[in-house]
DNA sequence: TGTACATCAGTGAACGCGCGTTCACTGATGTAC
DNA sequence: TGTACATCAGTGAACGCGCGTTCACTGATGTAC
């Protein structure tokens, strides 16, 4: 009876949860709430004693978890770059770079599996700590210089100096991340649907190959 | 004696200054001084206390020019507006959409011109609060539509259907609007320089040129 | 199995600080006569 | 030109508020015997 009483107060759902056990739950209210305060806010606008809310902690508790409220941001570049390296080695494990489809296909998947990752992605690229714009920054380049050696591999390219190579790789990443902005805001009033903005996409992306297949008989 | 005197009070360089100029000052350096501090940081960032400082005033002193920093947000969104539709009449104006080098001249000189504007526009594009995110999008709609009715002109492309040109002016304002921020992140360090921006920004659009070229002869 | 002690996630009071905003004011500029 | 009054950009004290951070604490969980 006692036993069943304590275990009652415990968890209410299943047996006993270990102490290591709720504070990771404790960590990941945390981040997820804290993702949720930047769907529409950026990092540099929210507060601690917010971010403790969302999970239901006294603000002094967050200090159990992270040491400041950059450490927490920290975190979450990493978790949005595992994010994207994660979505970029699909990529070039199951498409080429001719097949803009399937490269989009993958891009879509991955947007509306981890949303609000993309969200503080977009929001932080620009408009973000220096700290953390650099970061992604950072990223970025590496995404561009993957994209970079996979097109030096395709038998079309192979004569390509690496600056066209690059020139190509940045164009082809700066329109995917339109698209990915495209359908973030595709919910928006007087926006685009999320089908207008792969449509459209794919159509940049195929343009933009015709746009290869004729780069060097017309030299400058 | 005593004029001389209250002349050099009044203004030390010139004769005096009326009221209305005064006036006319302070306010322009509230407007300038909120555009240096967002610089590096952005508008939900920055207080009220902050603006009235960097134009040498008491805080209260700001109400006199604004009932509150949402108001010079909304100022701040009107002037970069009006830089970017100045620029895009140039463009329009000067150029044609086939001559990609000297639309990007004119980019580029008006990034230089007005760069803490461009800064401001890039940072809260996405960034920013709800309601300058929203004024900018609408500009950012317009800049495309325009693009795209210059585009029907040209003869090249009289029989394309509505939804390929305007694929294609949305492909040409992101590639613009990448190097306009790669002109922006210029001075950085492990940054590119402004001229291999420039180049590529112009390699891009040929490619792209080279692509609406191959267009119609490879339908879906 | 039971007891005694250690650990540690979360609590709650308290602090000093910068914030936006109110209010009554000052004194130079502007205007009417 | 001189005087008397109105205007109004800028001042400075004061307010209540949410903030980040400190500190001593509580009480459930974990561990050693």
């Amino acid at each position: 009876m006692t036993t069943d009483k304590l275990l009652l107060v415990r968890n209410s759902e299943a047996g006993p949860e270990s102490r290591a056990a709720r504070k990771e739950r404790t960590r990941k209210a945390l981040i997820d709430g804290t993702l949720e305060l930047l769907a529409d806010r950026s990092f540099a606008s929210i507060s601690l004693r917010e971010v403790a809310r969302t999970a239901d902690i006294v603000p002094t508790a967050f200090y159990r978890h992270f040491a400041s409220l950059e450490e927490l941001g920290v975190v979450l570049v990493e978790e949005s770059m595992r994010v994207l390296r994660q979505m970029l080695r699909e990529v070039r494990r199951t498409t080429t770079p001719q097949s803009a489809k399937e490269s989009l296909d993958v891009l879509v998947r991955h947007v509306s599996a981890h949303e609000a990752q993309f969200r503080f992605f977009s929001r932080e690229r620009y408009g973000g700590v220096p700290e953390i714009r650099r970061a992604i920054a950072a990223e970025m380049r590496v995404f561009s210089t993957e994209l970079t050696i996979d097109l030096s591999r395709v038998p079309m390219l192979a004569q390509w100096n690496s600056d066209d190579l690059e020139m190509t790789a940045d164009l082809i990443v700066s329109t995917m991340l339109s698209a990915v902005i495209g359908l973030l805001e595709a919910d928006a009033p007087g926006a685009r649907s999320r089908d207008e903005v792969i449509t459209q996409a794919e159509r940049q992306l195929r343009l933009i190959l015709l746009g290869i297949g004729q780069w060097r008989q017309h030299p400058s």
